[in-house]
Formats: C-alpha cells, structure tokens, sequence
DNA sequence: ACCTCACACTACCTATTGTAATGTTGGCAA
DNA sequence: TTGCCAACATTACAATAGGTAGTGTGAGGT
C-alpha cells in the first residue's frame, strides 16, 4: 500500500495520515526504533490511550509500508522504512509532478503569485536555478 | 462543504471526486443544466444505471457545493456552481499555496526538475515571468 | 378518484481510520 | 510443575465517504 492522498484542509503529517497515525509517525521519526509500549507511553503523555488501539494503527502502518516491523525477543520493534525528510521528499515530488501533469501550465503562475507574496527569497532561488539548467545545456 | 483530498494514484477529476461522481460532473460541465433524468440517460449509454442511485449522488454534489439546484416546475435542474476552468484554477491554486506552505524550497526544485523534462517551454515562459515580477518592484 | 413520475428519505455495502474487547502464547515465578 | 502475565493476534464496532437502491410522498394529468 501506499500514500495516496493528500488532504487540502489538513497540515503537516495529518495532510498524508489520520490524526492518530500521524502522531505515531511523529513519534516514530523523532525518536529511536520503538516497541509499542514506547509509543503509547508517549501517547499517554496527552491522553490517554489504548494499548490495542496503538498496535492495530501501527500495524496498519506496517502494511501501508510507512513502518517495518522486527522482532526483537518477544517484543516488535517498529521503525519508520524511510526517513521524514525522505518521506517528505518522495510525497512533494509526487504532489509535484502529479500537479503539474495535471494542471501544466496553470501551476507555473500559481506558482510565482504563491512565492511572490509569501517568500519573495525562493523567487531568486527559481531564478538562480532557471540560469544554472540553462548553461548546463 | 468542498473538496478536500487530491488523489495520486487517479488521474482528472477522479483526483478530486469519486468515480461516479467524476462521471457526473464531467456530465454537467460539458453540457447545458440538466434533470437527473438527462445525466441519468448520458451515463446509461455506457453501463445501466438506477435513478436513484444518480439522483442521491447527485444531491450529494449538491451538499458539497459544487452543484446547484434550481426547481423549474417540479423537476431540478443541476449545474456546476463553477466552471470547469474556474473550478481548476481553484483547485490547483490551493493545492499549489498548500505544497509551498507544507514544502517550501524543496518543490520549487521539484518543480524546475519536472519542468526541464517534461516541457522545456513552460522553463522559458517562467523566467520570463520572474523578470516582469522583478521589473514591477 | 387515481395513477404516474420526480423527488425525498432511508438503508445497506465497501473502505478507511479510530477504538477496544477477547483470544493466544511463551517465559518466568511460586 | 503450574499458572499467571505481558505482548501479540484476532475480531469487531463506530464514523465518514462514496456507490447502490428500495420505499415513501406529493402534485398533475387522466
């Protein structure tokens, strides 16, 4: 399984995950390989929280194959398959190209109406990087 | 309500909407306003369909705002509350503020790598485009 | 007076996500 | 040795979204 959706009126991890695995995943990607345990103690630190409720949306995740499962003893160590800047790397290329296969050209002036009013630095960046792919050709 | 989840693994506005729903749409905007009768005739030419089943997904559409609903006689007459052209701007300049909100600098390279690839002319036209932002300051 | 047609209301199915009870098992303590 | 407990597995239920469709209702024409 995979990441397929992204939701619009939604932020950060909760824009790709449900509001509860998003807090494990936040948990898992800050902090070692983790048993459940580990995870809901954290958990429990806001609210309290079912033992069985954290292992079913864990091993959910396993599934969708966001986490890897490995046994250490008796106990199930959980880690994340990939890093978060990796995570976010491969959904932003994604949403990237998904957008613009999608939109094409629409995109693009979104794009500079978006940088310009909120991050006119990223404007120079985009040029700088428009000039360097030109002389590479 | 409105639309809230862009789908990666579907293509048009099957991103958007569910199957049947994307069919409808597609319906409504490439066509004049129309009973449920009328959408319910377009879509049975390709597979048997209940009324029922048109009409309820139909209101639903309605529900989310992107239909309206006008009663001309004792029948409803449906039509997009937007244009498709409308309707895709919106969507893709929200989806374009929120992956620059959520990523930042890291889509505006994703973008350029896509770009060069897929189509060196939108390049041009975004260099273009920064220089007359930069021109007006 | 009644029948039909369009609409409303309601319900059920599948999938996703959150929640949690119940069942199973293996290792350690008494 | 026996038996309990911790961790895991299995199962299930609720809510939401979307697809499907039966049943109920009401207004107009016959």
């Amino acid at each position: 399984m995979k990441i397929q959706s992204f939701k619009t009126n939604e932020s950060g991890l909760n824009r790709f995950f449900g509001p509860l695995e998003a807090k494990i995943m936040h948990i898992l990607w800050n902090g070692p390989e983790m048993a459940i345990k580990d995870v809901q103690a954290k958990l429990a630190k806001e609210q309290a929280i079912n033992f069985n409720t954290v292992m079913t949306v864990m091993n959910r995740l396993v599934d969708k194959g966001v986490l890897r499962k490995r046994a250490e003893g008796r106990v199930s160590l959980f880690r994340p398959t990939q890093s978060l800047e990796q995570f976010l790397e491969t959904q932003s290329k994604e949403l990237t190209n998904d957008l613009l296969e999608e939109f094409g050209p629409l995109v693009v002036n979104h794009m500079l109406d978006a940088l310009e009013e909120a991050d006119p630095a990223l404007l120079e960046q985009l040029e700088q990087k428009i000039q360097a792919l030109k002389k590479e050709r």
